[in-house]
DNA sequence: GTGCCTATGTGTGTCGCCGTACAGAACCAC
DNA sequence: GTGGTTCTGTACGGCGACACACATAGGCAC
């Protein structure tokens, strides 16, 4: 049985060793994520963490009277969501789902023993953890100097990076929403970026059109985020890849898994 | 021998075990702490991790051009700088002395084994590296919402919550830097706080007079990070307080480490 | 096509902070 | 006290984003 091409899968549990991956296989649990829905929100306790293979999921934090900010992204190179396994006995952010796709789960407890067990899903997800941070802190260094047009197009490069396409299913005011600003802010924001040949808009959906452009409206910021992001893709690269090991039992219960 | 009184120690090391703390006691060293001291700088290698004692040390992100902005704080009650635990190579932000003090220095790849090692020193980290997030998380939210005003009674409190007496050394420039803001803004800003009786102003001093007025006016971010390190407190002291435990010996070598 | 709903484009006044400039005040050295 | 340096207070024009208001346009149901 040859294996189909490139399947969509969490790249952090494909840096897996064998023998960890095995041992977490049937703890995972394959489910849908359709956009919009809330994982987590402020104060409630957490009982699934999730994987994201072909969803991305936003991190936002919601101020006492409504206002949003997004303080992170996550697609299928990192887990939704850490904190817990940090000693965060509840959810201190909102983590929505920003664009519908898949991801594997299990139960909050059963990650975080495996997480004091082994040592090498343990160094993926600290370092994970760690790209995370530097994301979160870029966001507070851009909310105070940069303008609405660099944050959009920050924003726009990490999700389609996080996306087969380059295309992005999102309204003005969603993505006003996400970064904290008014759908007019994004409208104008956008035609700049659109003037400037960056991207190109339909109702409802931004793509990219000069990807080269938008990563220089974007400036120093995205460049930071990206180096560390593909620093942590090749700490899971040089866990060899394991997948291409598996027995041909478990390959078929792993893609079984994923359709 | 009696105990000294309440001598001035890392909140995070008085918290472990007496068997993790006498096996890391020999591997720490007290240096002193000035203020304006650069730890780490972007890019350059962390050599040592310091546990500050009584000093404070500030996470400071620069821009391209030269602008600043704090991402985090940490006094006693943590370690500066975790990023290197996590799989960071290098230094990813600035870390500075914001306050004269001590810290006890430990060599970076030692602490990282003791990291990987003892569960109970990777509990502590991981709970105060959770603190930390939130910390910086709260300051992104901040850094879009909220005024000069707020952010500079947030900057007093967080900073005062990690010395002792109620007064900081600092000029205006100085907490113009550190939030990212002009110098005039912060005078502005601390007029304002002076007029609603919440602080007191001195030629490079600010003190606080109302810390209930100034807690008011830093409003609900200010709560949620210090809620946050309330509970890292209380992890630390729920590990039952141990240098009651210590023999006379080891004693005598701990306060003598510290004079 | 027609109608409706939602998304997008545009304008006006306001507010907070910036950049710049300069005046006054506190503190230190002598 | 005197002088110099550093810190603090104040003012003004400009800009980016906001709040609000309203006009237009895309896409779907029928």
């Amino acid at each position: 049985m040859p294996p189909p091409k490139s399947p969509k899968q969490n790249r952090m549990l494909a840096a897996l060793s064998l023998a960890d991956y095995t041992h977490l296989l049937p703890l995972l649990e394959l489910v849908s994520m359709p956009a919009g829905y809330v994982i987590y929100d402020l104060g409630l306790p957490i009982r699934y963490l999730y994987f994201p293979t072909t969803c991305i999921v936003t991190r936002l934090y919601e101020t006492e009277n409504g206002a949003c900010t997004q303080i992170g992204i996550i697609g299928n190179e990192g887990l939704a969501d850490i904190s817990v396994l940090f000693g965060g006995k509840s959810s201190h952010a909102r983590v929505i789902v920003q664009s519908t796709g898949e991801a594997y789960r299990i139960k909050a407890g059963l990650l975080k023993s495996e997480f004091e067990a082994g040592t090498e899903l343990r160094h993926l997800l600290l370092h994970f953890a760690h790209a995370l941070m530097i994301q979160t802190e870029q966001i507070a260094v851009s909310n105070r100097y940069h303008t609405v047009d660099q944050q959009l197009a920050y924003f726009l490069l990490m999700s389609l990076d996080r996306l087969s396409g380059n295309e992005l299913h999102i309204t003005h005011e969603q993505a006003g929403i996400m970064l904290g600003v008014r759908r007019e802010s994004v409208t104008v924001a956008a035609n700049k970026l659109h003037m400037a040949g960056a991207i190109h808009c339909r109702r409802g959906h931004i793509a990219i059109a000069d990807r080269k452009q938008l990563e220089a409206n974007a400036g120093e910021n995205y460049k930071i985020v990206k180096e560390e992001y593909e620093r942590l893709l090749e700490t899971y690269l040089s866990s060899v890849t394991r997948l291409g090991q598996l027995p041909e039992k478990q390959f078929k219960r792993f893609f079984q898994s994923i359709e």
